[in-house]
Parts: C-alpha cells; sequence; structure tokens
DNA sequence: CAGGATCCAAGATGATACTG
DNA sequence: CAGTATCATCTTGGATCCTG
C-alpha cells in the first residue's frame, strides 16, 4: 500500500479511521465543514435529515479524532471547523461525492433497468 | 454544488449513492476490486473481517448499483469486477484512504492526547 | 466454490423532552 | 443556541446451517 497502514487489515489503527470517515454522517458533516465552519444549528440544517442526537455524537467523534476543532466563543455560541488533517481528508471525500455525481447518469440507468427486470 | 445532484439533500438520489459508497464494506470491497477482479472467497479474503453475509449483500447492491459487474464463468467460478462508473468512484474512494493514511500521525496524537486527558 | 436462509445480539438512529 | 437523556425501533453484522 502507501507505506505502514492497510486499511484491509481490521487490526491496522488507519481501519478504525476509515471507517470513521466512511460512514454516512461523519462524510457528509465533513464536506460541509469544507466549505466554511459551522455553528452547531447551522449544521444540523446544512446537513438534511441529520437529527440533533447524531449531529452531536458525530461532532464529539471527529473532536476526538482530531478531524474538528471546536471552539466555544461563549454566549451559546460554538463553531466547529476542520483541522488540518480534517481538511485532508474532507477534502478527498468531496472527491467521492463528485464522483458519485459524475455517474449518476449511469447509475440511474443501471437501477432503471434492474427495476423494470 | 457541481450541477443538478445535491447530497446533502435526503431526496436526491445522489444521497442514497453515496450513502452506499461511503459504508464500511462497500468502500473496502469497491477498493479492493479497484486492483484486480476478484473471485467471491478471493474478495472475503482481501477484505479483513467481513463475513460470507456482508459481502454477499455488499456486492449485491453494488452490482444493483451498476458500479460492480458479475460474471459467472460456470463451474461455480464468478467473478466480481468494476465497471466503468465503479471504477471511477473506487478511485476516489482509494484517495480517501490514502488521505487517512496521510494524516494517520496527527490522528493518533490526537487520540492520545485526548485518552491521556 | 458461491451464496442464500435463519437466528440473534449489539449498536445505530430518530423523536421527544429537558437542561444550561 | 448547544447540547444531553430516554425510549422505541430499525438495521447491521456475525454465526451457523444448507443448497447447488
Amino acid at each position: 500500500m502507501t507505506g505502514a497502514f492497510d486499511a484491509f487489515s481490521p487490526l491496522c489503527p488507519s481501519r478504525s479511521v476509515v471507517d470513521d470517515v466512511t460512514d454516512r454522517w461523519p462524510a457528509l458533516v465533513l464536506i460541509a465543514l469544507l466549505e466554511k465552519p459551522h455553528r452547531f444549528a447551522e449544521a444540523a440544517r446544512t446537513v438534511g435529515g441529520i437529527s440533533d442526537r447524531m449531529l452531536s455524537r458525530t461532532l464529539t467523534t471527529l473532536v476526538a479524532d482530531g478531524l474538528v476543532v471546536r471552539t466555544d466563543h461563549g454566549e451559546q455560541h460554538v463553531e466547529y471547523e476542520l483541522s488540518a488533517s480534517g481538511h485532508h481528508i474532507a477534502t478527498a471525500l468531496k472527491g467521492v461525492v463528485t464522483a458519485v455525481y459524475d455517474v449518476m447518469p449511469e447509475i440511474l440507468q443501471a437501477k432503471a433497468i434492474a427495476a423494470s427486470a
């Protein structure tokens, strides 16, 4: 692979990070933060369909992983922004979403065929 | 965003594909197939820790999405390989894994600090 | 080898309500 | 606003057994 890490091995520390990052909510939240720092409620609005609970939990783990930085500005004003590591990963994730957009026509066609079969 | 699709909207068809693709098993399976086509048992070995059941399910949905092509060579010999769409997405996913490898040192450090706090 | 069927534990998730 | 606590539920994922 690239060197010391191997995401295919369940024992490699990189595996758990890959698992964390390639989960539905973490992935979407990271991409959302890529655009700009978000406040809690703001992030909830950006990422459609996420509940307060999941957003809270997701942000907590991302902060624990050092991918997101939480800053308490007081006055009930908290901001979440990407760390350098988080930015690096979020950019890659955005690439995945972009790739999905690229091939959506083919995917929709494949699904249509599957559905009609 | 890029155009007609918006993964942040729960209603956009791209959202479900992004969800599918950014799940632990699908992501790892796609990356595994990026290297070369795999037979069933072969894929199970490559992706450490996956059970037959999950591999079967995962491959089924990936085939349904048109990202993976299943070819039955008879004689109990089946091969799974990426379609053009799948290859495009898998490449992007590999980028995510690579990005994770890149920042693993920082992540491990962050976790260590969090654990000792 | 390929993979479906069944059973079941554990965790993910959402809605709601509540706190500072 | 920024969360946390609780509850009910749905899904995930593994183990095991079975078929062709």
